[in-house]
DNA sequence: CGAAAATTTGACATGACTCAACTGGAGTGG
DNA sequence: CCACTCCAGTTGAGTCATGTCAAATTTTCG
């Protein structure tokens, strides 16, 4: 469980999608900080700044912001082998609008925004590495503009279960119906029903 | 109106985010290709592979698909300095969920998946430079949700309206409700609902 | 001018929300 | 070990936002 342990799997995530020798591991090393965050603490806060991308090796986490209501509303969450942080804030380093909640005890690597301009002048393969992490994110959520709508809440809930089963199993239901774009109470008559039918 | 005039602005959008010398511009410009699209054909077609990133020089494109049902869906409009494409089919090139139509003609600068890799070889900044234009795709993105999620159709419409006021004069109607995720009918009624408050 | 496309209108249907009450754990402390 | 509280989840009644459908009207454009 020593802090150490959390960079083999994140340099195995690098090596999905750039190449990278042992001599350029540890030249990146001491550009990244490994932390442990408990259960209920916040990777960021909205109203602060952004000032890491992160990493998460274990544990999970949701973005989520208050709307001018107070209001709760679940942007994503993160799990092994995931980034997150607001990248809004992050990129332009002005105070953040979501909030990035653990929800378990969470481990992660991370790295400040001058050390990552840093690694991008050090080795353009860094350049390289985050522009697949981010278009592959920008494709995803553009496949989720599209779910939202042209399915069903209950469509999307079935969905949701089949993409991310894990998840149903570690996240309240007040924040899967909150991501979905729905309530707590018609998720669960969403869910009611589905168990009904399923009993015939 | 020569096409040769259609890489001045694309240049000058490109160092709005990396810096370029005149050689490098030199350098890069086989790479590129130029093209003039009428109103109503496609730059890109659901179930071709998308082969080109699309740079809108002049010119409106807008990116929907069809559901299961034979449903339009508009995904985004593209204008004036903007990147369009169906980005998933053109990163894996498979073949491609989106359609990209002109609304208007429109002039592009196209760059093909094989040059571009071949140009993130040549020259590091395209790598810089697509990782930020991305970046910035996938924070619009997901404001988009957040506003999907937390607006009524009618502040929805609104925010639409002041961001683009140039669209609502060259879109069709019923293409805004689309992309707003709503019906032709209930966008005509929320206009109507406006127009008849500003009367009083 | 005439046809096709876009928009509007209105009656009606329904998916999803609100609110308030209730149920049922999971601590916590006496 | 019970009583108490707190939080998540459920249930049901009533409501509202938005959708559906079909017809009428307006606009666009060949």
């Amino acid at each position: 469980m020593s802090k150490i342990a959390l960079l083999p799997p994140f340099f195995t995530s690098l090596r999905r999608y750039i190449d990278l020798s042992k001599e350029e591991e540890v030249e990146l090393a001491p550009y990244l900080k490994q932390r442990t965050y408990l259960k209920g603490q916040y990777i960021c806060q909205a109203d602060d700044i952004c000032r890491y991308q992160t990493f998460i090796v274990s544990g999970l986490a949701r973005t989520f912001y208050l709307d001018t209501g107070g209001v709760e509303h679940v942007i994503s969450f993160g799990m092994e082998n995931w980034w997150v942080g607001d990248l809004c804030s992050f990129a332009s380093q002005t105070p953040a609008d979501f909030n990035v909640h653990c929800l378990e005890k969470t481990e992660v690597v991370q790295i400040s925004y001058e050390n990552l301009e840093h690694l991008y002048q050090l080795n353009p393969k860094m350049e390289r590495f985050f522009r697949l992490i981010i278009q592959n994110a920008y494709i995803q959520s553009q496949k989720r503009i599209v779910r939202n709508h042209s399915l069903t809440a209950r469509e999307r809930f079935v969905h949701f279960s089949d993409t991310y089963p894990q998840l149903i199993q570690r996240v309240p239901q007040y924040m899967i119906a909150s991501y979905l774009g729905i309530t707590k109470e018609f998720l669960s008559s969403i869910r009611n029903q589905i168990a009904k039918e399923l009993r015939n």
